[in-house]
DNA sequence: AGTATAAACGGGGACGTCTCCACTTGTCAA
DNA sequence: TTGACAAGTGGAGACGTCCCCGTTTATACT
């Protein structure tokens, strides 16, 4: 999103522009738990913060970015959990790493239920490219390879990992994700089970 | 979409109703054709039938279900087809007539991108969940299961044929299919060798 | 043919996204 | 401190979705 972390540089981010974005994260965080993320328009947020809405669209062009702010924090901290479970079971068979790593991917995921749908969520420019390539899912996809192509090894197979990673991940966006929850009536376990009934040879 | 087939009983939709659809219909085909079905609105659509905004939105309240009826006859044609195929085959194994399936949507899905990609473009009102049950989707999604069933009973195996049968439909939908086509450069022909490679046994 | 009535119409308005641009304000060099 | 100027602002407006509701019109019954 914006190309500074939290604290930015002064050079780069006027004093006034960074209490704005303050104020809009605030007011977003706010409507959104009161109202729920669909419910809120960007209009809304604007007036809530006290800012134009040109201010809001400058600094994220539609809800998905400002959703994508609102979730980084627990994104780093997601993916330093499934870095530490990985290094501390580096030596377990890769198909059950996978599995490890789901099961903490699929916990955070139903936690963050709202804010990830708020990221897929369409908007007109909102292009629908982007939904598979948001931060966090583009995260996970770069493990994915890693232990599909490790798994590949392990099993003298040659399935394609980028491909089985693509198709995992929108197995996990929230179209997907919610119509298993929601229609299908799966729990999240559940959903772990399947998906590694699929993707991890029995 | 509309409950009555295309020359639909009198009683039920009135003379002047019925005209208005079929501008509706002739005047979304024309613009889609000119400017592609994401550049259309439904104000354009409107105009251009020479009817009101809420003369549309009674018939189709959004571009979706316009573009569900624009493709309603492709789709019967192709399960004619579908079914065809399957009929004159029903010896050959289960697995390779999932193939044969798969080649002849795929083919079907190539020619039909943009309304495809239309039916499942997001409006505000469009709850995501509508996007995995548009017709074409879910009719697929029976013959799909059926197989699935086929294939386990032939090998002695247990998968979950509904949940294969979900994610192999995502694996179809636009923000995949388009993902995989125009991202990573695959045709179609690459696509189905990927999808066969995942969802028949090796 | 004439009329009652329900079906269909469409303009206008509420609200939404998003951008242009004239104006304000923070920052840095002098 | 001050002034130049880049950075930031916000309101207005173009355009979009969607629906309310007063008006028109096709249809069925007499």
């Amino acid at each position: 999103m914006n190309p500074e972390t939290e604290t930015s540089y002064p050079r780069s981010e006027r004093r006034d522009a960074s209490e704005n974005r303050q104020r809009i994260l605030k007011a977003a965080q706010k409507l959104f738990d009161k109202n729920g993320v669909e419910q809120v328009s960007m209009n809304q947020i604007a007036s809530e913060a006290q800012v134009g809405s040109a201010t809001l669209y400058r600094r994220y062009s539609n809800k998905s970015e400002l959703c994508q702010d609102l979730i980084k924090d627990n994104v780093v901290t997601i993916f330093m959990d499934i870095d530490n479970y990985l290094e501390q079971n580096h030596t377990v068979p890769p198909s059950q790493r996978l599995r490890g790593l789901l099961s903490l991917f699929i916990n955070f995921r139903e936690k963050k239920i709202p804010l990830l749908a708020g990221i897929e969520e369409s908007s007109p420019s909102n292009s629908f490219r982007s939904r598979l390539s948001s931060t966090p899912f583009n995260e996970l996809r770069q493990y994915l390879v890693r232990l599909f192509d490790e798994i590949n090894e392990a099993e003298q197979a040659h399935f394609n990992s980028v491909f089985r990673a693509d198709i995992l991940i929108i197995a996990l966006s929230s179209d997907s994700y919610l119509f298993q929850r929601e229609v299908r009536g799966y729990s999240p376990e559940n959903i772990l089970e399947l998906i590694c009934g699929m993707f991890i040879s029995h």
